[in-house]
RNA sequence: GUGGCCGUAGCUCAGCCCGGUUAGAGCACCUGGUUGUGGUCCAGGAAGUCGGGGGUUCAAAUCCCCUCGGUCACCCCA
């Protein structure tokens, strides 16, 4: 075991192949939804300055205790980013496009945690984020887009989860509402959600206590605080995805970690994963959020999805599976390596995957080099074939043998002969 | 931030409780098994600061303390 200094700092880790091909595939996948609908992709630096951040809301975690922030050699007082909404919605608020601005990213998020499964402190997530319209329609889209992404991976044990927090000021009765009851029974909260209680009632909902089971049961739903408006809005959203085919169930205690949330808010809830980590991804309304950053007063809706756990859903439902190979061909050399350098370049050049042997081993020693590449097929270049110009083509994989054929046909054969 | 469990070859682990000759196994890796051919089999080989530091002891992988790391749960969240 090496020296704890050249270790991957903790809560990190390196993916190394193949699940760094599966990790690829996942966002080329997410790309390939999301652009079908129009949203394009927008890079954001991975650090801001803090305030950026501070707009997500004192009373949270994510801010207040695991934010890496420090300060640069000019003394400006910066941030790694702990998500991409901030960032996305700062970067409008810079540059203003027009609206409908419908933006994707993917990229790693920092949050100074403890590790655990599902859970790192360097951690990717790929999202939505569309600003403009107030339509529920779009909130619909937002949410039908992560959907349709489970279902291309190939998952099917995902529930959607939704519920709406009301407008500002429903939200501000509502939280009223909640304080009251908990406070008229604080005694029987545990005393961590009592100190929630003072900074965040809305968390309380969200607690796996045992002791508060009971008192979260009995609270005052969200539900029925919802002005006419907001209660509109959300059942246009639920009309919408019902007419999508997408099931959702209304979840009145869903309160998302992010105080910017406002009416609606949704999560997806990986049914192959234990409770700990089976929030695969979620999102909701912000529609303060821009203006808060400088911008003029536009609404915005978007989701994250956690890539990590997306594939712990994966693994568990066994799909979306990792690539059995890297490479079609494998060339062999046992006359120096000289033709090797050529075959495996022309091959390379048909849009072929090749990788060859090397430091001149035995013809044993290439061919088992070749049939752990995983390569179906093995070009193999020995004394008969340097000498006669040809190459010899050999199944690794079935029991369609091998042929032998002049170079100029080399390539041909393999097409043919590759699934 | 709190708590449980764990840390011996690249990987999975045995050995630790009852300190004592050159620290083992399987998988993976390398070389062979004569006349160019992998996947099975056989033989051989290479590979370990026993996470790190300190302590107890004639002697520590083995006992004690500290520390780092991993893992799981809580918290929180993706």
């Amino acid at each position: 075991m090496a020296d704890s200094t050249y270790r991957a700092p903790k809560g990190t880790r390196d993916i190394l192949w193949p699940d760094s091909a599966r990790w690829r595939t996942l966002v080329e996948v997410f790309a390939d939804v999301v652009g079908s609908a129009g949203y394009l992709q927008v890079v954001p630096p991975m650090f801001e300055h803090v305030e950026v951040f501070r707009r997500l809301g004192d009373a949270t975690d994510v801010v207040s205790k695991e934010m890496y922030e420090f300060l640069d050699k000019g003394g400006r007082s910066l941030a790694l980013r702990p998500e991409q909404t901030a960032s996305v919605v700062r970067a409008f608020a810079q540059h203003r496009p027009v609206v409908p601005w419908k933006v994707w990213y993917a990229g790693p998020n920092f949050r100074y945690e403890r590790a655990q499964k599902g859970r790192f402190r360097q951690f990717d997530q790929v999202g939505v984020e569309a600003l403009g319209p107030d339509d529920p329609h779009l909130d619909a889209e937002v949410i039908a887009l992560a959907w349709r992404f489970y279902e291309r991976l190939g998952l099917r044990r995902v529930s959607l989860l939704v519920n709406s927090l009301g407008n500002p000021e429903d939200r501000t009765r509502y939280v009223d509402a909640l304080t009251a009851h908990f406070s008229a029974n604080a005694d029987a909260l545990s005393a961590e959600s009592r100190q929630t209680l003072a900074t965040n009632p809305l968390r309380l909902l969200d607690s796996r206590r045992p002791e508060d089971a009971d008192l979260v049961a009995a609270a005052p739903q969200m539900i029925d605080h919802l002005s006419d408006d907001a209660a509109r809005h959300f059942e246009q959203v639920r009309g919408a995805l019902d007419a999508l085919g997408i099931p959702c169930t209304v979840s009145p205690r869903l309160v998302r970690g992010l105080d910017y949330y406002l009416r609606t808010t949704f999560e997806f809830v990986a049914e192959a994963l234990d409770a700990a980590q089976d929030a695969i991804g979620g999102g909701g309304r912000y529609d303060r959020l821009a203006e808060a950053m400088g911008a003029p007063p536009t609404p915005g809706v978007g989701f994250a999805l956690g890539v990590d756990r997306t594939l712990l859903a994966c693994d568990a439902e066994e799909v979306f599976e990792a690539p059995a190979s890297a490479v079609d061909v494998f060339v062999v050399d046992t006359c120096g390596g000289d033709e090797a350098v050529l075959v495996t370049d022309e091959v390379r050049r048909a849009g072929l995957r090749a990788d060859r042997a090397w430091d001149d081993r035995s013809m044993k020693a290439q061919m088992k080099a070749a049939d752990r590449s995983g390569a179906a097929l093995a070009v193999i270049i020995g004394e008969d074939e340097c000498s006669g110009g040809t190459a010899t083509v050999r199944d690794l994989r079935g029991d369609a043998g091998q042929e032998t054929v002049a170079r100029t046909d080399l390539i041909e054969t393999l097409r043919t002969r590759l699934p």
